[in-house]
DNA sequence: CGAAATTTTGATCACGTTCAACTTCAGTGG
DNA sequence: CCACTGAAGTTGAACGTGATCAAAATTTCG
């Protein structure tokens, strides 16, 4: 068994990987050392904590299928979602590195997650330089979501930040081949969307009517089709910018200098 | 001059070394590769653009002295500020990993930075894994600081967001010993702090002034003097999550077997 | 000292929340 | 098979918060 996957670990492919490869070499050795470092594989049914705020979290899932939100829940009963993580997302990232988690994660739909051990991981990178940058790639595209999460939230009126929020999910996805050009399966409630963007659930829905009377897109089935793409990024001030491939370690003539 | 510095090296301290200490070991020899990819030391002068939204960055900057803000500003002209960049930031961390930065950078006080090119602060990565995990570090605790954000403006009233603000900004300069226990300076206008945190300037000002009849603070010459941290905290619901320190790579006994 | 930026105060009003009722739909057991 | 249940989506009315606009007071700086 472990033969197997040896043999075929150069084409092994997961959402994560899909997504690495956007701005990273992996080569056969390194996909293999990544497909290591997972210890098991398992299934998570919807409505179930990943993440529980105010425990120690010390392991890395990487999302197969699914998506999950994190959140905080204030005194007054109100719920923040920061954040959306789809297939190709690591679980416990930020959660991980603190002494206990300051924000909790729930399964949105049943998923399929691969765990490995934060140790375990780190100590590759030590051996895999590449997969450190990586990870900061990781964590600073991560970032550019949640400052992009934040002009929304701030600045940006209900119907754009609505219209951003499913553009930018439509683009992730996309990156993991989770949407077609015009169209992706948006499994969640209306609630966390609302709880997403800082609103409240009617006015959510209004804003929703009003981009389908607008001819916008159509939602339907618990799916999102975009019906006029070009007027929502207008609508939403959308601009994707792509994150810079990491560059290649130079060879080192002159290190010794330095 | 040059050989003095060299002499000190292993004591050489900045803000942004003294920031790394809190999660990493670093040695005489990290220091001076550290010291050794500064190409340059600047002065910034207060209201002058560090970055440019739209324009590739390619440097790294780390703040030695003043504050910057990360911003955007938008069509209808509302601009959001997504961070305050303080002594021991990087400015150009999401920026530089991007063909062209997607957010801009002001000064917000005359400030001195030092300089170093990206490409070799990555290649140094290569060669010591450890600066490249001290990078993801980096760039997750910003992370946490963009979700903590994301909480403020999305759910927290603006008492809150406001108290909570300054509670974040003090326990960040307090990490690199720019404050004391209970005050410490903010040279930033009302109005930086209400696109920071999505108010419009004179409720901001009416929230600023709750909080000093209340008598929680005392603010007087760009300075902040807690007078009830306490009351502060439990009014913003602040807990304040430690980041943890990077593990050491344990020993490569079994390395052959994985 | 004069000009500009910043802080403070006030009055009005629109937007989005809140609360409530009602609809629709999927799942479940009688 | 259909009534029952609970979750999710939809719509309406009323209220309150925080934006907006305007102007004065104060500070900063050339």
């Amino acid at each position: 068994m472990p033969g197997t996957i040896r043999k075929l670990t150069g084409r092994w492919e997961t959402p994560f990987t899909t997504r690495l490869k956007h701005f990273v070499d992996l080569t056969p050795d390194d996909l293999a050392a990544l497909r290591g470092l997972i210890e098991y594989e398992a299934l998570v049914e919807k409505r179930r904590d990943l993440v529980v705020d105010g425990y120690p979290c010390t392991k890395l899932s990487f999302i197969k299928e699914g998506m999950a939100a994190r959140y905080r829940v204030l005194r007054n009963g109100k719920r923040q979602v920061v954040d959306v993580l789809i297939p190709g997302d690591v679980v416990g990232l930020p959660g991980s590195f603190q002494d206990r988690a300051s924000f909790s994660v729930i399964a949105l739909t049943d998923m399929k997650i691969e765990v490995c051990a934060l140790d375990a991981f780190i100590n590759v990178c030590y051996r895999r330089p590449k997969f450190a940058l990586a990870l900061s790639w990781l964590a600073v595209e991560h970032g550019n979501h949640s400052a992009e999460r934040i002009v929304d939230i701030g600045r940006r009126t209900p119907i754009e930040r609505l219209a951003h929020f499913l553009l930018e999910l439509h683009r992730r996805l996309m990156m993991v081949g989770r949407a077609e050009p015009t169209a992706f399966d948006l499994p969640i409630s209306q609630e966390v969307m609302s709880d997403t963007l800082g609103l409240s659930v009617p006015h959510l829905n209004r804003m929703l009517t009003r981009l389908r009377n607008e001819r916008m897109l159509i939602v339907a089935d618990r799916r999102v089709q975009f019906t006029d793409i070009r007027a929502l990024e207008v609508l939403a001030h959308f601009q994707s910018a792509t994150l810079a491939r990491i560059p290649a370690p130079i060879q080192r003539e002159q290190e010794l200098i330095a």
